[in-house]
DNA sequence: CTGTGTGAAGGCTTTCACAGCC
DNA sequence: GGCTGTGAAAGCCTTCACACAG
């Protein structure tokens, strides 16, 4: 749909816009400016308007954007207008909170299954889930066609579990674990490191 | 000690150039080049020359970085050198798995208690640490000195429960709620939003 | 000769300023 | 008059190229 590559940072905040306007839906208001848009997104209106812009021409001069038809192309844009299944690899406490967090269904993704090495320990917690051995895992995901993948396996195991992802056919992967994953052209990572959000928070505490 | 102003896109590398040192010490590695380093952290050569040289002279020409020195170095510089405590609110899911996740510690930070408006519904796991009353949190802010809050709280409370945090002193906030925290000049906003993530990995999946 | 430190060049994002449409 | 869409300018960050020190 994008006429031309869009930044990744820009992308980023296309969720931003798309959070301000399901509020702005749930409060029946049918058109909104990139004025308040943005306020509401925490960006500068200008930038909402160049973001926007790669879409093609969405707004109406003197008046703004629909709500309802935005909200649409940004669904589409993220790929959030059908649910999106997503395996979770490594049930430890991270991993087993993460299942538990009913926070991703809202916006459109929903964790079917938690794989483990060792299934047993994790049992104990009730997840509402199967956690399945990791020898399942390849069947698993070509059958429900999984592309995306949740990884909070430790940092020693971690590059190991992301090959086997690859090979599986996994298309993303958003990783908890601290170590740089190295995986083939195609493959799209995503970093989550909290040790190192707290270390850049340090710095700025004087 | 930086002669100027980091960028922020650098000290978050810092933490990178950090974990990497971790390892080559741990491996009784006495001296890095950048080359090395670098290929360590995942980033180009130079962009780290140039991250480290905000902090002056720390290399050898014709031989590297010592691994010790520049280990100590940013140890300084991201406020790792001792222990900083960290107080955790919202005692969920989320924030209980946090608590109980010991990543933190190797890094140089302590969750030194977690506060919940219902400290009763927290009990049931079992912390090791105590669950206090958030009437509770304002001395204990003030008396352990504690300036590092990680916020794990709904996101329908989270901006009122940020204004308590920047009263009772609170100078950095790790933010997992999915809003837009408002917040004084002074107090710094890390947004660690999972939904966002998944929805960008979305974007990038054909 | 090896490998750092750094001015200059290049590339990418953000912001500005304003033309154009409702 | 109000507000979007967009070329141009500015700012920021990364990369290059090379001088210089060990």
């Amino acid at each position: 749909m994008p006429k031309l590559e869009i930044p990744r940072k820009a992308v980023y905040r296309l969720s931003l816009y798309y959070r301000a306007l399901q509020r702005l839906k749930a409060n029946a208001v049918e058109t909104v400016s990139s004025a308040a848009l943005s306020k509401a997104a925490g960006v500068k209106p200008t930038q909402l308007r160049k973001d926007l812009a790669y879409f093609g021409q969405l707004g109406t001069r003197g008046l703004g954007y629909s709500v309802s038809h935005l909200t649409q192309t940004l669904m589409e844009a993220l790929g959030t207008a059908r649910l999106q299944p997503v395996v979770l690899i490594g049930a430890g406490h991270l991993g087993s909170a993460l299942v538990r967090y009913r926070g991703f269904e809202k916006e459109g993704f929903e964790i079917v299954a938690a794989f483990d090495a060792d299934p047993e320990r994790a049992q104990d917690v009730a997840l509402g889930l199967p956690v399945l051995p990791m020898e399942a895992l390849r069947d698993f995901v070509r059958e429900r066609q999984v592309k995306l993948a949740i990884l909070t396996v430790p940092a020693t195991v971690a590059q190991e579990v992301s090959n086997e992802l690859v090979q599986c056919g996994i298309q993303a992967i958003l990783n908890f674990a601290p170590t740089i994953l190295q995986v083939p052209d195609g493959v799209v990572v995503n970093n989550v490191d909290l040790a190192i959000e707290l270390e850049n928070l340090s710095y700025f505490i004087r």
